[in-house]
DNA sequence: AGGCTTTTGGTACTTTAGTATGAAGCCCGT
DNA sequence: ACGGGCTTCATACTAAAGTACCAAAAGCCT
């Protein structure tokens, strides 16, 4: 937002410096307006590409950002996405015990927990329902 | 592309018109030239805006379209990528054969071949394999 | 028509996943 | 210090997933 401000300000003053150079440009006689014309069109336009650039870039990463807020709607431990996470890299419960250093009884009862959570009844629709939730 | 190009073509088709129209307004006289800047560098921004929304819809497209070269390169097969695709939508062997009219057996044999084909060990793994390979 | 791949299905078995229940230790706030 | 949530782990199941191997029908391609 104040980057928009910032950058819609700059392009006023450009706007001003060069009408203020087109009257002087006016004054001095018989200089070529077209080139003026042509440089305020390819500054206005990258300008406008610039700006836009700027506005698309947000929605873009705010669709790949999770919701942190939602985790803790949905009252999933720190834990719990922990395993969730290596649940959606496709570990099985032993290789995400393995990588935890926790055993597989205790991986079960996070992921028993995890589906209840998630309201999911498989590991598979617990990682859908996650990044559908943007949680993942 | 042809759209790219086309509004490129316009780009310079309103360049020209500008150049006439300040031609113009220069005979007649005393005609207000900031005003004439000013709607060059409207227009300009606009299509500078424009074109710039353009080009940027189709990488965010692109990253969400399909390898289907890919997926033959794997071999893998129509009824195959049906099945995958169901997997990862998170349904069981027993749903996808309900929702594919099939008997689970089937569905057995095809995600045994899918896994194989992914170089998967797990229903999970293969939906994470096919997703950054993207086949998903 | 014969050969090929795909698709379908089965049996029998092993492995993994998931449920239910209980329990112990830990940390944190009151 | 006590209660409550989190984490950890275990046992004993049931259910689902996955493997191996086989086999038949269907659809192509030449």
């Amino acid at each position: 937002m104040k980057k928009t401000i910032l950058v819609f300000a700059l392009l006023v003053l450009a706007l001003y410096t060069l009408f203020r150079i087109s009257k002087y440009s006016l004054f001095i006689g018989d200089t070529p307006i077209e080139l003026i014309i042509t440089a305020i069109a390819i500054v206005f336009f990258i300008v406008g590409i610039y700006i836009n650039k700027k506005s698309l870039q947000k929605p873009q990463q705010a669709t790949k950002e999770i919701d942190h807020q939602k985790i803790k709607e949905l009252e999933i431990t720190s834990r719990e996405y922990e395993v969730l996470q290596a649940i959606s890299a496709g570990l099985s419960n032993k290789e995400i015990a393995e990588k935890l250093f926790l055993s597989e009884s205790t991986i079960k009862t996070h992921v028993s927990n995890l589906l209840v959570k998630l309201n999911a009844k498989r590991r598979t629709q617990a990682v859908q329902i996650a990044k559908t939730q943007k949680i993942l």
